[in-house]
DNA sequence: CGGTTGTTTGAACTGATTCAATCTGTGTGG
DNA sequence: CCACACAGATTGAATCAGTTCAAACAACCG
């Protein structure tokens, strides 16, 4: 809906090379990928997963945009993390707390808690891999836990254009990328209401640090932008650690 | 420092206790424990790692408690995580970002990185066991991270209570604990002043929640309290998956 | 063109911070 | 055993960042 989901470039990856691009050795990559899955095709806002419900899957996203959240009282909800294609959702132990949405349309892969348990078990370069992967992921939760704890609206904002400029990957130098988040899904990540997102985003541009064209954002200045929200990018690339 | 210290009870876990309990296989548990590592005793407030130095290293805690922290602006500090006696913190593929400090007087066992990462590769059970452990702390601080976002001062209060009552292990029949966490490091993780969780935490003892007596909690409610915190807390028991 | 979603702006309000002072329990040294 | 130092807890008053409520506006879609 709206220019945003025609506009957005949706590169699509396959699972094998998600798999090796993240890390996993080519021939476990291959084995991996030939494993029973499905493949589902979902629309911008339609919901993959509610929260407290449905059984245990693991996910990997071919193409598109996946926020998982959280409803908490009073429709208030709470964004904790995005999947961007080539990343994954893995099952635990426990059944699953969090609901899943698509930002922008969307294809997963889907695969069974107990195939994907087995290939942990089967493939150990796997479980590994996995490991890095949920510790990476782990590293940009704690970034979005510092802003919401200890960041100023102003900050927080300044933050996330900056983790969505590396995460959609079209590298710093460009300077130019299109935003697949409204403000009101950028407010459920940081913790504020749209209405101070919206404030916050203008004061960004009033600045000078960046320029807007719909949901076309031009970086004017990456390094005074970086210094606003306090960001170092490193952990992005690879998996961060504990 | 402070009757904190010496009342608070300290029990110690062995590492082999500490895997297995966790949920790593008898025999593995057996052969990780003999690999080389070093035992630190550390006063409480000791820093044992500053945040952005240090190689990356494994860190099993055997008694006491560590905070996972980052210096944010102006002397700002955001508690990102704790350990208590029996969980670890992991080293990843990049250098480690985030300080470590003894909440309380802490034993700790430190693994070389490149050892630990051997085990990974020769051990298939324990890299799942490794996942699983991050798994369950990586929804823990979803919970965190969902609190600072979007709870007010009370509710995130309240629901640290609440963890720390599961996680120091009492259980909540016995419906006493010791508090381990000054209110300016309760502050610190829920984002928040140490006025305000004075404020909150008295309130919450006004509305006949809780009782305190210096650092012993009672809880006179535990439904009542859980439902202000809006908590629910089978993720605390294992590992609860993204 | 009408309907819907998202963005923008204004004004009033409030939860939390800031600044400042006081109080309390504990450990230390004489 | 007391005086003192110190960290942590508590309280009050002023201030402010961010919310809430409300309304207008813009862009896109069928």
């Amino acid at each position: 809906m709206s220019k945003r989901l025609r506009d957005v470039p949706k590169p699509s990856i396959s699972l094998v090379d998600g798999l090796s691009r993240f890390g996993l050795g080519k021939r476990d990559a291959a084995e991996i990928s030939k494993l029973p899955s499905r493949r589902l095709t979902i629309n911008a806002r339609q919901v993959l997963r509610e929260p407290d419900t449905g059984s245990s899957e693991a996910f990997f996203v071919v193409s598109g945009l996946l926020a998982k959240y959280r409803i908490v009282s009073a429709g208030r909800r709470q964004i904790l993390g995005l999947r961007y294609a080539g990343e994954g959702i893995l099952p635990g132990e426990n059944p699953p707390r969090n609901g899943l949405q698509a930002v922008m349309p969307t294809e997963v892969l889907v695969m069974q808690k107990d195939i994907f348990d087995d290939a942990l078990r089967a493939y150990p370069g796997f479980a590994v891999f996995c490991l890095r992967g949920t510790q990476r992921h782990a590293a940009i939760d704690y970034e979005w836990l510092l802003s919401c704890g200890s960041r100023d609206g102003l900050s927080r904002v300044a933050h996330l254009l900056c983790e969505t400029t590396v995460r959609t990957g079209v590298g710093t130098d460009e300077a130019q990328f299109v935003n697949p988040l409204t403000q009101l899904q950028m407010a459920e990540i940081t913790g504020q209401t749209s209405i101070n997102v919206n404030r916050m985003f203008a004061e960004i541009e009033r600045l000078g640090l960046i320029e807007r064209r719909g949901q076309r954002i031009h970086v004017n200045c990456w390094t005074e932008l970086r210094r606003l929200a306090g960001f170092t990018g490193s952990y992005l690339l690879t998996s961060a650690g504990q």
